[in-house]
DNA sequence: ACGAGCGCCTGTCGGC
DNA sequence: TGCCGACAGGCGCTCG
């Protein structure tokens, strides 16, 4: 589920609590918590140091601070700083450790009362790090969307940098922190740009409409809580703002036109061919 | 400096 | 019904 509204919905579950999950329970907070114990399930979770290591560092250490960094939940701890990525189809839910473990959880922290904070993910793409300096991992994301620091004319500067295409260069985390496939098609859409314009022929209004867009569609898909969409369901609502992603053959809000899918750099890519023209 | 292709994985869906 | 390909919210790698 991952892009950066589905994630930060998470972090915020995970400090107060109240996520209430597909099976119609409750998620507790577990900011604050005592790890007493660490499994892993799938080795391969662990992208540093070692699923030993993992296991041997952990119990004892309080989680102290949940936060986000892009698509990266951050758990600052007494001496380690957690680190983990959902990429495709993680999740991390919060239940009872008397429960029989499900064939997806792939980690799992246990807590002193009775509690579990459980790393499901279906294709094992997640990843996990356990590191003292946080910067080894996040040190080459880009800017934070939602931030103070991330301006419309350092925007505008930045995509002057570079001679990409639109919808890759929104991708690279390296460019920008948090924007997957949903809310990059949706921030084009909404800004009316081309998902192959080249970034360094926008002018500084067209960098503003997308500087805005983005904006607005991170702050709807968090006031949304995310969005759910297949067969995992997730409780957020978003899905039911789409304007272009997977709506394929269906009518532009804007202009009626049916949106158009192309491939680009892999992934699936919706637009309106009437509103986003690629010649400005 | 770019974009394309592929691998990593499991599951769902539609067509035949 | 069963099989088979396309596809899925991500990203690191190689190759031109």
């Amino acid at each position: 589920m991952p892009e950066l509204p589905e994630v930060e919905t998470i972090a915020r579950a995970l400090r107060i609590g109240g996520r209430v999950y597909p099976d119609g329970s409750v998620g507790q907070a577990v900011q604050g918590q005592i790890i007493q114990s660490a499994a892993v399930l799938w080795p391969r979770t662990v992208a540093y140091p070692t699923a030993a290591e993992v296991e041997a560092h952990l119990p004892g250490q309080s989680i102290l601070q949940i936060g986000r960094r892009g698509k990266f939940l951050v758990f600052s701890l007494d001496r380690d700083h957690l680190l983990i990525h959902l990429r495709m189809s993680g999740d991390l839910i919060v239940e009872p450790v008397d429960r029989p473990l499900a064939p997806h959880h792939r980690f799992w922290i246990g807590f002193q009362d009775g509690l579990r904070l459980v790393f499901n993910d279906p294709r094992k793409f997640g990843r996990i790090w356990l590191t003292r300096d946080p910067e080894n991992v996040l040190g080459g994301l880009g800017p934070e969307p939602l931030s103070p620091e991330f301006t419309p004319q350092e925007f505008f500067t930045r995509l002057q940098k570079y001679h990409r295409q639109l919808k890759p260069l929104l991708l690279d985390q390296s460019f920008l922190a948090g924007l997957g496939n949903i809310y990059s098609d949706e921030a084009l859409h909404r800004a009316r740009l081309h998902p192959l314009r080249l970034s360094h022929t926008l002018q500084q209004e067209d960098a503003g409409r997308l500087w805005q867009a983005i904006r607005e569609v991170l702050e709807e898909g968090i006031l949304k809580q995310g969005s759910s969409i297949d067969w995992v369901y997730r409780g957020g609502d978003f899905q039911d703002s789409f304007r272009a992603y997977q709506r394929t053959g269906q009518p532009c809000p804007n202009c009626g036109t049916p949106i158009e899918r192309i491939v680009v750099g892999q992934r699936s890519t919706h637009y309106c061919p009437h509103c986003q023209s690629i010649d400005r």
